[in-house]
RNA sequence: GUGGGUGUAGCUCAGUUGGCAGAGCACUGGGUUGUGAUCCCAGGUGUCGCGGGUUCAAGUCCCGUCACUCACCCCA
């Protein structure tokens, strides 16, 4: 077998974003922000897992994992998937190590890639970006709030202004079998179509959130699982609503929403943004009771999120938030002529020892030409240097945005312009 | 997995009933080896997505295929 550059060059795999410059880390890191001032740790986890962990967790019934995972075996004949989400992968790190041994909650978070087979689209890709956390062990309805307000946060923080907090909840274990009977009886009567009534076999709920006006007109009436709460989860739902208001987190109620990952219990939400086409979910999760026991641990329970890294970047150019483009570097050099130039490759070593973003022109440029890649730079200042200064022993220090220069010394130039730089 | 739309220069796109493959932007150099956003000049070897067909002649018409894209579905 010999590889061949196929027709039309290489391309990434399909569904794929790449991201060339500071905006996409710039949008991740806010959102890794909030999650840390609200003190959970970072926890870096494998991003294939055995494939059995989400098959059990996320549920087999599940669209996630009956068509959409990434698996194949390893060289070792071992059934492995990339990771889907995140919330398996964590459940069973703290399974494994023992991590709720220690003080609860255990307050986590995690962001990278996430890998999902499917038909690409607007705001959907195959290789997704997120930012998750996750609280386990402390069963608190303030900590489903805390959850919430660490994502409104992040959001927040990225100026985004045009989304919505949906919430809800799913209940327990005992109350959902008999709400879920109900419901199946009731969408039994109505008029549907093959795959929404296998929809309807497989999983109930998802029927709920058809976006088919002929199906929501049906559903008008259908039995709702906030109406179906144990006493429990009814009195835990109102305590995340009365936190919610003392954090001045903003929430509509949304008892159709659903969720299609099998683990979640009680309270789960969604952000949603308006601007995004059909892909509208920033982010969501919810509260995880069984999950804990489900994948061999001890019963604790859990709550976090998932935040769409590639959402958010897409709802920030949406609203034409924030991000205006910081320059690459702070000073740009331009030498003129050979000996110039090692000098100066000097001066930008030292001002970068210094913390200073700084960037040289190479290519033996001309003046004109070094000066254009100076004002493209975004540096603040040029340092201009030839013959006739090294002779006089200077160097030009020119503020790019106002036109002046000014000679400065050219030895401790770089200390020099470390105080222009500080000095205003 | 199912539909619709689109594939022409690095980017955004024109390209008429089939008749020499174009514009703007960007990029590089020069006008001005001592000054960047303006101005002027110069610079394009594009598998016209790919393969086949019709034709004297195909970017244009036909068939196939691939990719991208939007929507269903699903979800972050």
């Amino acid at each position: 077998m010999s590889a061949q550059v196929p027709p039309g060059g290489f391309a990434a795999p399909k569904g794929i974003p790449e991201y060339v410059g500071p905006e996409f880390t710039a949008v991740r890191d806010t959102l890794v922000r909030e999650a840390d001032r609200a003190g959970y740790a970072h926890i870096e986890l494998p991003v294939f897992e055995d494939t059995a962990l989400y098959a059990r967790g996320v549920g087999e019934s599940t669209d996630v994992v009956s068509k959409e995972m990434y698996s194949f075996d390893d060289r070792g004949g071992r059934s492995v998937t990339l990771r889907p989400e995140g919330t398996a992968g964590v459940v069973r790190s703290v399974i494994e190590h023992g991590l709720d041994k220690g003080g609860l909650p255990v307050k986590l978070r995690y962001a990278g890639p996430f890998f999902r087979y499917e038909r690409p689209q607007a705001g959907r890709f195959r290789q997704l970006q997120q930012v998750g956390v996750e609280a386990i062990g402390v069963d608190d309805p303030a900590l489903d709030a805390e959850v919430l307000a660490v994502a409104d946060a992040g959001f927040r923080a990225l100026g985004l202004r045009g989304y919505r907090l949906e919430i809800t909840s799913l209940g327990d274990a005992t109350t959902r079998p008999q709400y879920r009977a109900e419901l199946t009886r009731f969408l039994e009567k109505l008029d549907l179509d093959e795959p929404t009534r296998e929809r309807a076999r497989i999983n109930p709920l998802r029927v709920l959130d058809d976006k088919r006006p002929e199906v929501r007109a049906q559903l008008e009436g259908a039995p709702l699982m906030v109406d179906h709460l144990s006493d429990e989860a009814a009195a835990h739902h109102a305590a995340v609503k009365r936190y919610l208001d003392d954090l001045g987190v903003a929430y509509v109620e949304n008892p159709w929403m659903v969720r299609g990952l099998d683990y979640y219990t009680k309270t789960t939400f969604e952000f949603v943004h308006d601007g995004l086409g059909s892909q509208s979910g920033i982010g969501g999760g919810g509260r995880y009771d069984g999950l804990m026991a489900e994948l061999g641990g001890p019963a604790l329970s859990g709550v976090g999120f998932g935040l769409g890294v590639d959402r958010a970047l897409l709802a920030c150019r949406a609203e034409e938030a924030g991000h205006e483009a910081a320059g690459r570097v702070e000073v740009f050099g331009v030498p003129l002529g050979e000996s110039a130039k090692e000098r100066l490759i000097g001066i930008v070593g030292a001002l970068r020892r210094a913390g200073i973003r700084a960037d040289l022109a190479y290519g033996n440029r001309g003046l004109k030409g070094a000066m254009k890649a100076a004002d493209r730079s975004g540096a603040r200042y040029a340092l201009v240097l030839g013959d006739r200064d090294l002779e006089a022993g200077e160097i030009q220090l020119k503020d790019l945005a106002d036109g002046s220069q000014t000679a400065i010394a050219l030895d401790g130039a770089a200390a020099a312009v470390d105080r222009a730089l500080s000095g205003s």
